[in-house]
DNA sequence: GATGAGAATGTAATCGTTTACATTAGGTTT
DNA sequence: AAACCTAATGTAAACGATTACATTCTCATC
């Protein structure tokens, strides 16, 4: 590794101890203010900048919290990791990222690495496939907080950053109601993430309390991947049971629906009507352009990484706390009903 | 910061010195094998984890390298991040990443960030605004190696990975013209960025080789996001002078050039096909699909990651290298030719 | 002139680990 | 029995920074 100047040096230089550097270079009141300049200058000159290892020893923080993400491909967890990133910067943290390839097994490995490098800290989104329900509650046991965001545990009490999914499903499907639809399907995302079961319950309450009918039929589950919402519209295709319109778990599988219909020969919106979840850039590049609710996802790293400095700052640590993040439903082409009036 | 187990733990446990369970735990054979047996046995006990940040310390040895990207929003850089990371984890090397904002100031910040934190070495892909070469240099000759991959910097002599540009431009033209289009245009990328030259120039030299004609006007400046291909394309439908195939500089510019064409009324590929640059996920969900030519970015940052380091570990630091990756041609819908036979 | 106060600086321990060198005890060789 | 070898362990310095405590010196006070 490159050489870098040290106490060591300018107190060589200077003919002084390092103690006395040391004092110069924080500006303390007990240091002769000739030396103080002396120090200073020689500082410049070689260009001293403070060990951070050395101060991370000695202070023993190692000034760096950990960040699990279940993937990497859309933009969505980038933008987060950006917003964390943002905050990080600004308080002197290091972060370091790992992936969990929506894998609970590579997700423990991730943890034990974040672990075994001393994080002081862990911010995480969880994998699909589930919980690591233990793991989390033993590293906040001993003492590494964790804070979960997007994709949150529904059993570790821990601070947490979610966007309000059951009003803002709840609302999407409502907009369909209002927009004159009514055999109105939902492609639910994995049973057990947590988001997957609020938004079901947001299209399955807006739906009953407009009094429209929902079946066994009306709720398909499609993943979070574009083939799952390309299979289950296929499905439908198939077996000619075919909705007005349809409000998908997220983009990725609104789009898959859609190249089903567009390959039938059947149109969007005019046949089948389509709602998005968790904007993407795509959905205003398609068409038609896709409604979709937009999620905070910078605010949200913002909003993570902050909670997470807290419990690690503050003694006592604060007590835990939910942050819910308000999202916006973009009305676009792909859920204008034009039969309508 | 949670309290770890440290050699001392373990030493005042079984009433040795700190020196003979470091000995042991490295099963080095100058210890005894009892002994060894009960360090081995109290360190497991104990939880024991080396701590990293004494290691670091001690072997003078940051084990972190930096990583500057442009930007967090295509998920091309968030891809090539997990190639990078997948190396790094195999080694134990730990990853600092910064966004550069496509500012030269912020990438300048970034460096001196990096910088300071000690890292071993760099990888950084420019800004579109130009490149900081004077502080590239001093960075190699303090001894940080830096490692350019995808935007790199044409003045600083360093390991850079990059896709055959030139080339598949040259073969992404050749295919339209094999495919029967003569009049064909470019729209092209910033004019400061290395790969907005060499596409132009695989551009050209393909239509100069099938003897095509090329003016003034069949290159155009589009930049690099979506509104500029969108207005490049309106400027030509406004001017009458609609081209039959365009070669786009990416795919962003590309799709902005569809939108134009059909508001416009006119229709891609029957009036106009296009070929686009650096597979997004994109161009398999627009209609048209859209032709473009497909980077392997998980690759490209497993590939820099391992040059940089080799510059690291290996003394005396190989020679530089530039290492031309494979890019491939995903002919779709929107470059065929409708007209032909 | 002895005492004390205060300013300026130095000494040495600390953080957790490694390692060159020193020490000890026991056994073997002559 | 003196000399030496070997195995096993300990001591202490080093990495770069901070800081409690100790020291030195000067000057003011009685």
């Amino acid at each position: 590794m490159k050489r870098y100047s040290t106490l060591k040096d300018i107190a060589n230089a200077l003919n002084i101890s390092t103690a006395t550097v040391s004092r110069a270079l924080a500006d303390r009141c007990d240091v002769n203010q000739e030396t103080k300049k002396l120090v200073q200058e020689e500082a410049k000159r070689q260009n001293y900048k403070p060990n951070p290892i050395a101060l991370r020893l000695q202070n023993k923080r190692s000034k760096t919290i950990g960040l699990v993400v279940p993937e990497f491909k859309s933009s969505f967890f980038p933008m987060v990791i950006a917003g964390i990133q943002k905050v990080m910067d600004e308080s002197g943290f290091q972060l370091l990222i790992t992936e969990s390839q929506e894998s609970m097994e590579v997700e423990r490995r991730n943890l034990k690495l974040l672990e075994n490098n001393m994080v002081e800290g862990i911010l995480i989104s969880i994998t699909r496939e589930g919980e690591n329900t233990n793991l989390y509650q033993e590293l906040i046991d001993c003492g590494i907080p964790l804070v979960f965001f997007n994709r949150v545990s529904s059993k570790v009490i821990a601070s947490k950053v979610v966007i309000d999914d059951y009003k803002r499903a709840f609302f999407a499907t409502e907009h369909l109601i209002y927009s004159g639809f009514k055999k109105i399907y939902h492609f639910s995302g994995p049973e057990i993430l947590m988001v997957s079961k609020e938004r079901k319950k947001g299209f399955l309450d807006a739906m009953k309390k407009h009094h429209l009918e929902v079946t066994d039929k009306s709720v398909l589950t499609a993943g979070v991947f574009m083939d799952k919402g390309f299979s289950a519209m296929q499905l439908l295709i198939d077996k000619n049971d075919i909705p007005e319109a349809i409000f998908c778990f997220n983009d990725p599988t609104a789009l898959g629906a859609l190249k089903a219909i567009k390959e039938a020969g059947l149109k969007c919106p005019d046949d089948v009507a389509l709602v998005g979840f968790s904007e993407t850039e795509i959905a205003q590049l398609v068409d038609p352009l896709l409604t979709s609710v937009e999620q905070p996802t910078f605010e949200m790293g913002e909003t993570a990484a902050r909670l997470l400095l807290k419990q690690i700052n503050q003694t006592p640590p604060p007590e835990v706390e939910t942050v819910c993040l308000l999202a916006k439903l973009n009305i676009r082409k792909s859920s204008i009903n034009t039969h309508k009036g």
